[in-house]
DNA sequence: CTCTATCTTGAATGTACATTCAAGATATCG
DNA sequence: CGATATCTTGAATGTACATTCAAGATAGAG
């Protein structure tokens, strides 16, 4: 009879943000408190408890980045032109330094990986599906005559992704612009042949 | 009048492994007493408190990865040859999903990067080391011949170090050995021309 | 062998935390 | 407009933690 206050995707993309700025462990309660403006009784109504907050944020995540993953190739160009942008826009990312804009799914990652195999699971399956939207681009690429038919698009997805996942940890001890557009630009060299 | 009855370099890495295996706000000092063997009490008068026994650690780290390093190139056979040997090292330790194997810096570094701005320059001074004696090595393998003169070596150091980085978050997620060793092989690949 | 400086021990301390819950507020329905 | 189901609030709870400290143990000096 009577429905939320909050909007829910709201209070996730807070909580994503308090979690990719200090961690899970770090992030308080009171912290989320503050972030999503949500007292704790309604956080625990609406989420269980702070490890299902996290899961719905990982959730909320995917759907965004899927999202904007899409979006860069929502247009006329050469898709392999379009990864480059993406690729670009992960090195801006990077050199900003703001912690809003980190990946949640590598933060996660590195700090609950051996601890909890659901949020593992969870973080896994989130990559594998960008991986995947990775593989089908290259894919389309070597339809576009982009890139050259003898390639594994797999295996350059999966390249592709271990060089980003490389370039955000570089990024944390040198977010030097001009450092990072060279890797990323041999990056997408070796990727594209 | 009393020397110290515990060995400080084992103490360390154990912490090291405890360290690694939870990140740092994950272990309790009740684990960390139970991993080194030392009471608080000790671990206190010896290392002051918790964050000064990672301080610690990370030096104790970066001492004993400086000498496994140079292991990896104390012998007769081209230099480029022991690259990537060391790299066909770090898939090795990534396939064990040992987290004793696993990487104490980068660990550290996605979980208490933004917070501690003094651990982020032990660190990133640690992994800035790392990268110049990566770049020593290419520089070397120039003047083998094993790889063409016209070539940045720092450039060559700083992706190959992105690529191990990359290499270590994939692991995470699929720690099948034919992956990653097909992974490597093109780091190795797209690093040596 | 004695003395003392130093190390070891582990229970005690206070703090900060995730979680709970009962009282209060309010939207919706009849 | 009244009834009620649902949401919101935030103080209270118990737990787990990092840290302290005083008592006990012991190595080395004289």
């Amino acid at each position: 009879m009577r429905n939320a206050e909050f909007d829910r995707e709201e209070v996730l993309r807070a909580a994503m943000k308090a979690f990719m700025h200090k961690g899970y462990a770090n992030t308080s309660m009171q912290e989320l408190k503050k972030a999503t403006g949500l007292h704790p009784g309604s956080i625990y109504c609406a989420f269980e408890n702070k490890r299902g907050l996290l899961l719905a944020a990982l959730e909320q995540y995917r759907l965004d980045r899927a999202t904007e993953f899409e979006q860069f190739f929502a247009n006329s160009h050469l898709t392999l032109d379009n990864l480059k942008s993406y690729l670009t826009n992960v090195v801006v990312e990077c050199i900003s330094c703001d912690s809003a804009q980190a990946c949640l799914l590598t933060k996660a990652l590195n700090e609950i990986a051996d601890q909890d195999s659901e949020i593992q699971q969870v973080i896994s399956d989130n990559l594998s599906m960008l991986q995947q939207a990775l593989a089908e681009k290259f894919e389309q690429a070597k339809t576009e005559k982009s890139i050259s038919a003898d390639k594994d698009c797999h295996h350059l997805a999966r390249y592709f992704l271990m060089g980003i996942y490389g370039l955000r940890t570089f990024a944390h001890t040198h977010p030097e612009a001009k450092v990072l557009e060279q890797l990323a630009e041999q990056l997408y060299h070796d990727v594209s042949q």
